[in-house]
DNA sequence: TATGAATGAGCCTTCATTCAT
DNA sequence: CATGAATGAAGGCTCATTCAT
């Protein structure tokens, strides 16, 4: 098996596993077992553990960002609109992505290379935030004289908040509702209304 | 020292410890050095670790109860206020409770005896804040035509994200940012407005 | 069984794994084995594999002074005399004393903690030596033109050196020509011929 | 690069590490790191690490015979005398070899391959050290009622405590100090004196 | 000839838990 | 009640060696 595809193979058995049974169950041998190969020979691929989970953040971030950009051109707002309707399909779909990310936020609260990583992503996502924003008052679709940081943090955490939210009420219908009243909330407080 | 007294010391380490290590550092041999106690003596109190978590999480959720009801009569558009301003000074002052929440929050992901602890506060919760939005309906400063299941959730993930955003954010003021625009937003939203 | 006891058992079982396989042969397990313990027992009573051979070279160094001091009163060169007579009797009855100070003596190449205590130990020597040289010039034995420093260290390359020899030779009968060579050589050098 | 050449290239890099980091940092990958080539190409040329361990062996014994047959003719005293002083100069500007060859010297006593290596050294040696002595006697200068072998004996023993001080006194001073010392208790003992 | 891939055996250490005292 | 002793299971990592290409 080619490198590439072997670390591909490695990367996604450990995602995978940290989303089943989170970052304590992250286990070398467990991720080898997974996939397919003995935990030595993981380790001739990645030269530790840590090396590892570094992949699997990589992984992660490319992951969200290439969704992010999959939409073609619309008006500022309706892309603000289509980033919430993105996270609730992927919750359905995709659940693993926000298991996991939800592990990573907290070991970067004791990680600083996890730490950096999600910060960039972060910082990246205010960046194209403000940028939507700043369009849409340019437009006037949205309200000129909103702080713009406080609405892009604002943004944040209510994000932060779904996946969070995702993870415990994405069977019980309330994840949905969450995201509709986020929505509703949001577009409330930016938009000019005639 | 009287079996309670000792119950309750061993506690507060675990708190302390979980707080400042998280839950990866939290073994029992260092949760009875913090402790002044043996080991084998704390497994005497508790018996096992699995059982002193959900001591612990006892501890938090009744901690954050008595926090909510200590403010006497006020309107509920300002009790829901003071709920916003409260995770703003306690975050200050005690961000223990809210890196330990955090860290049960995703412990609740897999562990059920957590997760039935944290819903059922999750459950008190939206009935307390139900409450108020229908006291604030029947007074008038709350808008009557608002769906309340979908702004008790959303008030709920807005919790939820802030109090994630304070861990990484609380030292770069993005956080007190964070809460004013939380607020600002949800009051746009539920208030009436002439 | 009591704590000293135990430990006891532990470094005696170490140091005669050390003389039978070396310091690569020296394994936690092997040595709990040979104690007829646990290896996770073992380190409960040293916290790490080095600790346990700092026990073992203090074994060791305290048995080798131990020996030096048993034999009464004598003439200084007479107490020279014995130290050859020790060594080559001690060769013949406990070889291992001389494996494993062989062993750590390399080992204190690259191991400072090693290195500290052989060379506190060769201080010591160096000064007991002294000593007894000093005392031989009083008397008249040995001859006082000798350049004290240099026959002390060449006594302790002498030692040194017997030891190397012993391990090889020892059954060869050379070893024993050797430490009647070595006296010779250094009576002939040091005491006053009339 | 020719077989003979990539051998010798992987040997030297064997001998180097061997002296640097000791035969527990003796490490297949990092001598072929060393010799600038793959692993699995070193266990072509060597099948085993033993058998590199081996060639290793034979490159310092080798190393170690030219140097003592550089000299020109002299008289047997001075070639002896000769002996002490390379060994002298060459702990100063080699001490690599004297590194190996205590490691080896180590090895020896569990290692009958390298020991039957070392040993034939020593007899060589014995053969040539007792050959110098005779033509001493022939010629005058040394004492004919000496016991061969046991001078022999302690010559060797004299040059392996030398080799061992040279490593752990190399920088103090005590090592040239010991040299002299072992040599005019040498010279004394064998020498005619008028 | 040369090498990357793969592996099994093994090493030190950690940790929750049990138990006799 | 309290505790020191003891342990088994597991975890991350190392390393010589094998093998297909």
């Amino acid at each position: 098996m080619p490198e590439s595809e072997r670390r591909q193979v490695i990367v996604a058995a450990a995602f995978q596993l940290i989303a089943e049974r989170g970052l304590e169950g992250f286990r070398v041998r467990a991720v080898a077992d997974m996939a397919g190969c003995n935990h030595a020979t993981l380790l001739h691929y990645f030269s530790s553990k840590e090396a590892l989970l570094e992949a699997v953040v990589d992984f992660l971030l490319r992951s969200l960002r290439q969704e992010g950009a999959q939409h073609g051109e619309t008006t500022p707002l309706a892309a603000l609109r289509q980033e919430y309707e993105d996270l609730r399909l992927r919750v359905q779909s995709q659940p693993e992505f926000f298991v996991v990310l939800n592990e990573l936020e907290l070991r970067a609260l004791r990680d600083q290379a996890v730490s950096h990583m999600l910060n960039s992503m972060y910082d990246a996502w205010r960046g194209y935030l403000s940028y939507l924003l700043r369009q849409g008052m340019r437009d006037g679709t949205v309200r000129k004289e909103l702080p713009l940081p406080e609405v892009v943090e604002s943004l944040i955490v209510s994000f932060r908040g779904l996946v969070l939210h995702a993870l415990s009420e994405r069977d019980t219908g309330r994840f949905r509702m969450a995201v509709e009243a986020e929505w509703a909330k949001l577009a409330g407080w930016i938009t000019n209304q005639s």
